[in-house]
DNA sequence: TATTTTTTTTAGCCATATCTAAAAAGTATA
DNA sequence: TATACTTTTTAGATATGGCTAAAAAAAATA
């Protein structure tokens, strides 16, 4: 079993890395976790030693594959957990993250399956982040922040990629969610903001900065 | 906020002082957590420190109300999460209490509280406890062991004393839950176990080691 | 009451996970 | 390529929570 801060680490290196591609920096680890990089380098060599990490000094760290797995686990259940926060007990999707940082550290394998039954076997977390089952198998969908998108496409809303709660207050206003419609009637060239119609009703102009947190597919 | 350790040690002393009313061993407390009286000695000075007991060397501890609103507080959320677990995810009676003495631990008021309308406000968890609300208040029912219940006389199970596996077992497999009723036909003297018969339908003999561990009431 | 036994505490240690400050290695630049 | 800058690691603390062994206090017994 490992401890709560092992956890921490891998889901961090996880993400930063890519899903595991990359190799990732010290001081990246430490921005993430908000800690000192001294006391990076000491839980990386500490995960080093049980492999679950592949570690050079001075050269950054990739995680191995026995850490993915780890780091996957977690991640599914946190992602599990936020479903259950917001579909049984009526949580908002800007409110769960907290709660299930705590929650992903639970252990008990029978719990989490029997979760995943409850829940219906869900595929994506409520912020249309992928669900990985118990192999750490998830589906990829081909997706891309909606300042990328060209002027007259049209694309579905299908991730957010940054859960903080003033985004997602901001698309509750605007009428936006995950499986919202997005056409792109214009692209303003000079602040990259772009005006868009929502589902064939209703029409708005939205940031640069917030169309680059919004995560789209055009399949 | 208190760390798992504060919470798990307030939990014993609630429990071993029998709701608050009497003062507590250093050695009960070590074996009840399963450390060593040393290291009782220490978290004692500590939550003395903090308040949360009454602490004077070679004296035992008396929880305080400080101290007894955060084990309430805990007490609540195990039990709480013990009828989730069973009600919704369907895990039987005697798999609960590991995994709930996890999830006691979650740190987040609004969480219990939607927990607690999903569960539509239970009085009870699955061994016939009672959960406290989120005052500390919680009903109390006059229940005794069905040891001491009269030959001829009936009664209702309302909990059960120990929540161990086995015996939950050996309930199912005789057909007796928490809210059974129970005629005592005969107690036979020579070794104290006793002739009964649930919902007066079935009868079977029980020990007096079962009937010690079952809580009735004759009200 | 004096002695023995039990209980409880103290002293000193270990492991985890964090920190700051300083040293070392790697990278970039003149 | 030598120097300056950045990144990373090491060294040496701190806090928590646990341990064993020994000392001290309380309780039990002769």
């Amino acid at each position: 079993m490992y401890s709560l801060s092992e956890e921490n680490y891998l889901k961090a290196i996880y993400h930063l890395s890519n899903h595991g591609q990359d190799s990732v920096n010290t001081n990246a680890i430490a921005e993430e976790m908000k800690t000192a990089p001294a006391s990076v380098s000491d839980m990386i060599r500490k995960l080093s030693k049980k492999k679950l990490v592949d570690y050079q000094k001075y050269r950054g760290v990739n995680i191995s594959t026995k850490g993915k797995d780890i780091a996957l686990k977690v991640i599914r259940k946190h992602r599990l957990w936020e479903v259950f926060l917001v579909e049984k007990l009526n949580f908002h999707w800007d409110e769960v993250h907290e709660i299930a940082e705590q929650l992903e550290h639970i252990q008990s394998p029978v719990l989490i399956s029997k979760l995943d039954e409850f829940l219906d076997f869900p595929k994506h977390d409520p912020h249309g982040d992928p669900i990985p089952d118990d192999d750490g198998n998830f589906a990829t969908v081909k997706k891309e922040p909606l300042s990328e998108i060209e002027e007259g496409k049209s694309c579905k809303v299908v991730a957010v990629n940054d859960s903080n709660s003033a985004f997602l207050k901001y698309l509750d206003k605007v009428g936006i969610s995950i499986g919202t419609s997005i056409h792109i009637n214009e692209r303003i060239e000079f602040d990259g903001s772009m005006e868009i119609t929502l589902n064939k009703e209703k029409s708005l102009t939205i940031s640069q900065i917030a169309a680059s947190n919004l995560l789209v597919t055009t399949a």
